[in-house]
DNA sequence: TTTCTTATGTTAACTTCGTTAACATTAAGG
DNA sequence: CCTTAATGTTAACGAAGTTAACATAAGAAA
């Protein structure tokens, strides 16, 4: 009777695993029963990847490719620069409250190190150049003074970190979006607030 | 021989849970090897904690508690609203940097449920009570419109979600802080830039 | 084709972990 | 003094990650 079981263990493995992080997270992605799912033995994924971490580094690597597409995307639909910044904070929420466990997987404590997987690196890296191109991509007829491209660096600092909060805040439960709104719009409201300007308490006459 | 170890063990227990967590993070954190490190029986934990979780609740309560007395501290330090915001944010930074395993795990996914212990969720509570009173309360001469409170309360989401943003990304390694400045002044430049305004290209003659 | 080698699977073991049950001892109060 | 609840202990169970030892399939070499 045949034990070689698929010719393709790889992949089944690697979807499988996707599958079990979507419903469960990084915590609830136990390789002995991903092989049991998988209708494999306990043993046989340490033959296709480095146990598992390596596991968790290929599936994170995918995510991250999936979230620069879509950051990508986001970015390209709006020439204009103030425009695009928002609908990539707007973008980045939007791909962590659709896949609240791949997002944390690719930014919290149980990502594999990152110096142990080049190919995560290069995946993390290209996703955070979205970002980074986006936001410093503003209109270069003209070479950056020093001073101007650390302004620059610093103003895609502010919008990376805004958004990064409030999709961790959201996914954490910690802020609600409210119901009557697109998350979208509620995501452009908060991106746009500026906090060096009081809150305008006068009554209206 | 008496075999009774302590009179204290459930403090003890909860000081080298604390030791643990800042050296390891919630993942290296065994109850077999807290015990073994305290001295007691590999069951014994379970006499004063409510499993491994009771542990992380207790140690993320305390986590809470300091967490909340330095934001409070830091609002009370500046009575002008704006200056206020910012120090909040700088000081919310600053504890996530100097105790980047209890910022984790009183936001990360390894905290325990909040529904399942009262007390870990009144001590969440109140941090955030901190947070939104500091933002929200500016000068109270007069009652606020529906309006206005929504738009303090959005004021309030946006402070806290750059500076939570902020705070995420740095203890992950993914903002680095220039070397040759503070962390506070750092964290105040990103807090006070505005993304709705362009960045200015203009060359100076 | 036959043989050698490598890739791929399997089973079985080892260690650690969280948790619980069964039993022992201490502290406290009637 | 005796009972009882609190606090320890040991021993066991099941699940996990990992590795070693062994088995088989596929493909290159002869």
């Amino acid at each position: 009777m045949g034990k070689y079981h698929h010719g393709d263990v790889r992949n089944v493995l690697l979807q499988q695993a996707e599958n079990i992080l979507t419903d469960e997270g990084p915590t609830g992605l136990s390789l002995r029963r991903l092989a049991r799912l998988t209708g494999v033995s306990e043993a046989a994924p340490y033959r296709h990847f480095d146990g598992k971490d390596g596991i968790l580094a290929a599936v994170a690597i995918a995510a991250f490719e999936r979230f620069a597409e879509q950051l990508e995307s986001a970015a390209e639909s709006h020439p204009n620069h103030e425009e695009r910044i928002m609908a990539l904070g707007a973008a980045y929420v939007q791909f962590a409250v659709e896949n609240p466990q791949h997002f944390r997987l690719i930014f919290g404590r149980e990502r594999p190190p990152l110096d142990q997987y080049p190919e995560l690196r290069d995946a993390a890296d290209n996703a955070f150049d979205v970002l980074q191109r986006a936001v410093t991509s503003v209109d270069r007829k003209a070479e950056m003074t020093l001073a101007e491209a650390a302004s620059a660096y610093n103003r895609s600092l502010a919008a990376w970190s805004r958004a990064h909060g409030i999709a961790m805040l959201v996914i954490d439960g910690m802020i609600v979006p409210p119901a009557d709104q697109d998350l979208s719009s509620f995501v452009l409201g908060l991106l746009a607030e500026d906090l060096t300007m009081p809150v305008n308490t006068d009554k209206a006459p």
